[in-house]
DNA sequence: AGATGTTTAGATCTCC
DNA sequence: GGAGATCTAAACATCT
């Protein structure tokens, strides 16, 4: 059997990418060759994600004609904008495991079906189509989770709740407020019989994570407030539910590699419970009852393909800001994402020991080091600025989560190479999810955290999705 | 009456 | 196999 070289790797690569979609072939003059990008990363630094969205590429806008990150982004659909209805690639058991609380749309690559429309979103990346990842078993088939009744959203109530929390600018929300949303953002739950409110009250009612806030005598209106219960804001990521229930001896016992597959196959997992099909897996939760369920197959081309990337874009990233400007932001809808939540797109790794032990990292703030426009690094700041020692790394790609001296600086290098021509700004976020009790979110149990961040593996291409992600909102930062 | 909230129970799945 | 998580359904109570 021919031992095959990376160059030859990307050579063959080439061949077949040019077979199968020869209009490639006709770059640009600025384009790189096809296998210069696979074997090297020196393409990198002449990508600027700032300019890489592909939907921006159609607008005017500077620095919008590298054929480059243009291929790269038609053919690897973001990643980082898996909205919340688009699994993250390769988990195709977790198709309601979302790293960004995007739009509530999955759809495939053509672009028949409208892109989601939120009236209520204020700014304008919002009206854009997003980039589609498909989740369906036909390419051509789509999800518009906006607009699709048939297709039960992929995420557990306690998501919904969460995204509707999110979404709504109050630090307390009604029930009233919570159907609204949802119905508001998943057709299917305009259409499904009205038993997924009791559901939803359930959910709340039961789920510790959820905390009930009376109404004031002198407050009109039925029933009363819910908010995310700030002990338990670490639970959600992104808008996700993600429960805990790992094992403390665990994270001890095992290496890092294995406890991170283990954990991330916990955490997508746990993810969806819906009945879904996996394809090369044993997972298979395929109620006939409802043939909607069916609809949650991933076993799509580009979910297959990253699907075989079996340690590709898994993990979770713990951050509980993400929720930090829900209160003062103008959010009403996936899309309107504050920087946390885009940061979360990112994957990247967090870490934050302390004594020894492990926290989740919770309040702080991202900066960037170094002059607006050749920023060396850029690090999640403990609020608190106790003598925390705080290990985050943007960009993981596939680096192990412990990481040592030597490690860290490589990865410092990986980060700078990526960030490339990047320009971040250094933003504030000072409000908290829950101002009515300042302070609180700093004494989160963190000891009772049995899940914690993970580093995530990303295969470039998924990273750079995220990047993308990431940059495209940053730029409202801007 | 309808909305809201609580509780119980069963089913299915994953993880340990 | 047990425990935990989630979903679904249902019954019941309370409130507006």
């Amino acid at each position: 059997m021919p031992v095959l070289s990376s160059p030859d790797i990307a050579n063959k690569f080439k061949e077949k990418w040019l077979a199968a979609f020869p209009e490639d072939q006709a770059g640009g003059s600025d384009s790189a060759p096809l296998d210069d990008s696979l074997t090297s990363l020196h393409w990198l630094q002449n990508f600027s994600i700032l300019s890489a969205d592909p939907e921006r590429m159609v607008g005017p806008g500077p620095d919008c004609s590298s054929s480059q990150h243009q291929l790269f982004f038609k053919r690897f659909p973001r990643a980082g904008t898996d909205s919340p209805s688009s699994p993250p690639a390769g988990d195709t058991a977790a198709a309601g495991m979302a790293l960004y609380p995007g739009s509530p749309v999955t759809s495939g690559s053509e672009t028949t079906a409208a892109p989601p429309r939120f009236p209520s979103c204020a700014h304008p990346t919002s009206s854009y189509p997003h980039p589609q990842i498909q989740v369906q078993a036909s390419p051509l088939v789509e999800v518009d989770y906006k607009t699709n009744p048939k297709v039960k959203p992929p995420y557990s109530y306690a998501s919904l709740i969460c995204m509707a929390m999110q979404a709504s600018k109050q630090p307390k929300v009604t029930l009233s407020t919570i159907y609204n949303w949802i119905t508001e953002n998943f057709c299917y739950y305009r259409h499904a019989e009205p038993s997924w409110q009791n559901s939803i009250r359930h959910n709340l009612s039961l789920n510790k994570c959820f905390k009930k806030v009376p109404r004031q005598k002198d407050e009109p209106g039925k029933g009363g407030f819910w908010q995310i219960d700030p002990q338990y804001a670490d639970m959600f990521v992104n808008g996700i539910f993600k429960r805990r229930r790992m094992s403390a001896n665990h994270y001890s016992s095992s290496s890092a590699a294995q406890r991170q597959n283990k954990l991330v196959q916990g955490y997508h997992s746990s993810q969806n419970t819906c009945p879904y099909q996996v394809v090369g897996n044993k997972r298979k939760h395929l109620s006939s009852k409802d043939h909607s369920k069916l609809m949650r197959s991933t076993d799509s081309p580009l979910l297959a393909m990253e699907a075989n990337k079996a340690d590709s874009l898994k993990g979770d990233f713990d951050l509980a800001s993400v929720f930090d400007d829900v209160l003062d932001g103008s959010c009403s809808t996936f899309e309107d994402l504050d920087i946390n939540t885009a940061l979360s797109s990112l994957g990247c790794e967090m870490e934050v020991s302390m004594h020894g032990r492990q926290y989740a990292a919770g309040l702080g703030r991202w900066c960037a080091t170094g002059d607006m426009n050749h920023y060396q690094s850029y690090s999640y700041l403990e609020l608190s600025g106790a003598s925390m020692e705080n290990s985050i790394n943007i960009g993981e790609l596939g680096v192990p989560q412990l990481q040592q001296p030597s490690q860290r600086q490589q990865q410092l290098e990986q980060d700078q190479l990526l960030q490339g021509h990047l320009h971040l700004q250094q933003f504030d976020e000072s409000a908290t999810l829950f101002p009515e009790q300042p302070g609180e979110a700093m004494l989160q149990p963190w000891e009772e955290i049995k899940e914690e961040p993970q580093a995530i593996p990303l295969t470039l291409d998924q990273g750079f999705g995220l990047y993308e992600g990431f940059f495209t909102e940053m730029q409202q930062w801007e």
